[in-house]
RNA sequence: GGACCUGUAGCUCAAUUGGAUAGAGCAUCUCACUACGGAUGAGAAGGUUAGGAGUUCGACUCUCUUCAGGUUCACCA
């Protein structure tokens, strides 16, 4: 059992006990004591001076002498205005340090027999990945990890867009100006190469529209009568009807585009265990309109459209199917999320999508709850802002993006510079070098995205949003590094395992206290974190827990100790912080090096 | 115009879900090591939480309103 329950267990008792007064366990409004007062343990008694009759001070006094009197672990208490402050005694926190160090498993929960799966990264295959997809990426990775600790299966999917007129651009504009192009001989990445194609046919339609307005077309001649915009289209139609040559040339350059992106998914650190192509499943969801015709939650207009009503949920009616039989963009999603369900039976599903989307989930999770699927309420759209940069927003048509490719790489080099300037790591070879580069400038860049919480926009300022000092990523694995120092001493010293170690020291320094609360704090932290979504939890948790270890490590010394005791306590200590530090940047998808 | 999101220190972000004197990092200024790793630690300074009203013991948090920025309201995806 916990302290925290303990203790609200205790409350519960003392309230019934004093006056008579039931209140749920779950009820009771436990919160960490602020560090300027003396306690860890802070029970606001506002609420209960209606039971006491007498004042805060007063009732906190009651309430506190209560559980110092029936609550062992309880060293003391004191009461400012209405907060009532409890300090445990160090025996418990040195016995809770000593559970930490022995449990394998320490923050992960048991599992809890349900299924989610997390969508996330859907890429376009007409273009390279950019700076919002790292954000997409990275949160997607993330939450999957953070799931799977709170006890979910966890299934990573991607849903790739490889199909519509968008592709059908690049496809036209390599047939046009390529000259047979590959990735071979331009030396570019695939998606790099289609991506290229890409921005020319932007180029070459806005150049074309120039040419037709000085020839006197009117604006919306121009917007929808364009050749080379028809010409798009056509090839859509021919890919829909299997023309051997547009499917082939498809195909090639698709296989380019998967090519490059499964580089730039390694440099990142992701993975998938299912694929999902919309070239599979653009047709889907056609059976669950009919299906919603007969039970009469969709309804057909005059000229054949299908629509549901949602102005009762304080929304508009939403077409669910064009008037000549063919898909929308929510047609589709409704079938996929019958195929995922059916695939896999899950209980959840996150969709992580940008939130421009925000509107077309609601309107989906109304429909599949309307349709009375079973998994409908589990539907949760991890929405997350844009990305903007001091220049403005970014557009891939125009090709003014920040590439994911490059940002990566100038992360690494720019770590690679900082460790190299620094020197301590001569005796490594090049490879481990390289790798340790990676995982820095990797880490400040993933991190960076994912303190923030997913729903606001932030801001990237490529020179000075991206620091190694302070409230970064390399701050933690430098804490890592550090204490990995201490325990590579202490090895040679033969201290190598402290499962089977006692401690016997009973008292404990403030800083030693501070961080084992914070230890204990992990389980707690990783449930928030999955309840909410919010890798953003973890982030900020395992910043302050780095930061209580840096001054611990700055007020005592480890091997000048004298005590016995006390140093091996020292060193145990550190390995169980050093492995909090590891499983929760790990949960970030982050790695950490033992040294740097 | 309707709906939704955001607005906190010069900058980038927190705030345990309604709790104590709103906290960190960067930048600025002061300090601390013959040490176990200075990619560190301690301190100073920096705030009318966009503005206003309300709800109550108590509001960055909830309600209303004004302002600013954004997204979205396609038989596009």
């Amino acid at each position: 059992m916990t302290i925290n329950i303990l203790l609200e267990k205790a409350i519960c008792d003392t309230l019934k006990a004093l006056f008579d007064f039931d209140l749920a366990t779950s009820a009771v409004l436990l919160q960490p004591t602020r560090k300027e007062f003396d306690g860890s343990h802070t029970f606001v008694v506002f609420p209960y001076t209606k039971l006491s009759k007498v004042s805060p001070e007063e009732t906190g006094k009651i309430i506190g002498e209560h559980l110092l009197q029936t609550v062992p672990q309880v060293a003391s208490y004191n009461v400012v205005k209405g907060f009532l402050n409890f300090v445990i005694k160090d025996s418990f926190w040195i016995n809770t340090l000593q559970d930490i160090v022995l449990d394998k498993t320490f923050g992960n929960h048991a599992a809890n027999g349900q299924k989610v799966m997390v969508e996330y990264s859907s890429p376009n295959t007409n273009k390279p990945l950019h700076l919002g997809h790292l954000r997409n990426n990275f949160l997607g990775f993330s939450v999957a990890n953070i799931l799977q600790a709170n006890g979910y299966e966890v299934i990573k999917a991607n849903l790739v867009n490889d199909r519509g007129v968008h592709i059908c651009k690049s496809m036209l504009a390599y047939q046009k100006f390529g000259n047979g192009e590959t990735p071979e001989s331009s030396g570019l990445k695939g998606d790099h190469l289609a991506g290229k194609y890409y921005v020319e046919f932007d180029k070459a339609l806005k150049a074309q529209n120039a040419t037709l307005e000085t020839a006197g077309w009117s604006a919306e001649d121009i917007e929808k009568k364009n050749p080379m915009l028809l010409e798009a289209q056509d090839m859509l139609l021919k890919w829909e009807q299997g023309d051997k040559e547009v499917v082939d040339l498809w195909k090639k350059m698709n296989a380019w585009v998967y090519d490059g992106f499964n580089k730039t998914y390694k440099t990142m650190g992701v993975s998938f265990d299912k694929f999902y192509y919309e070239s599979d499943t653009y047709l889907l969801g056609k059976e669950v309109v009919e299906e919603g015709l007969k039970s009469g939650v969709f309804f057909k207009k005059d000229n054949g459209s299908v629509w549901i009503d949602l102005t009762a949920e304080g929304l508009d009616e939403k077409l669910v199917l064009r008037g000549d039989g063919t898909s929308v963009y929510i047609t589709q999603d409704m079938g996929t999320a019958e195929l995922k369900y059916k695939e896999f039976g899950i209980n959840k599903s996150v969709y992580v999508v940008g939130n421009e989307q925000d509107y077309h989930f609601v309107v989906l999770k109304h429909i599949m709850k309307k349709l009375g699927r079973p998994y409908a309420d589990g539907i949760y759209h991890l929405s997350y802002g844009m990305v903007d940069l001091p220049s403005g927003k970014m557009k891939s048509r125009e090709g003014t993006v920040v590439d994911a490719d490059d940002l990566m790489q100038e992360m690494i080099t720019t770590a690679g510079e900082h460790t190299a300037a620094l020197g301590k790591i001569d005796d490594f070879t090049p490879e481990q070098a390289q790798q340790l580069y990676t995982t820095l400038g990797m880490g400040a860049l993933k991190y960076f995205l994912l303190k923030v919480d997913p729903k606001k926009r932030m801001l990237f300022n490529p020179q000075e949003s991206i620091e190694f000092q302070g409230h970064t990523g390399p701050f933690i694995q430098y804490t890592h590094a550090r204490i990995c120092a201490i325990l590579r001493k202490a090895a040679s010293m033969g201290h190598q395992d402290f499962t089977s170690l006692t401690f016997n020291i009973n008292k404990l320094e403030n800083c030693e206290k501070e961080v084992i609360i914070a230890l204990s704090q992990f389980p707690d932290k990783i449930k928030e974190a999955g309840d909410e979504y919010a890798p953003s939890v973890i982030a900020n948790y395992i910043f302050e827990l780095a930061k209580d270890y840096n001054r611990f490590y700055n007020e005592v010394s480890v091997f000048n100790e004298p005590d016995q005791e006390v140093f091996m306590f020292r060193i145990a200590f550190s390995g169980a912080v050093a492995s909090v530090i590891k499983k929760g940047m790990l949960l970030l998808g982050i790695d950490v090096p033992e040294k740097m």
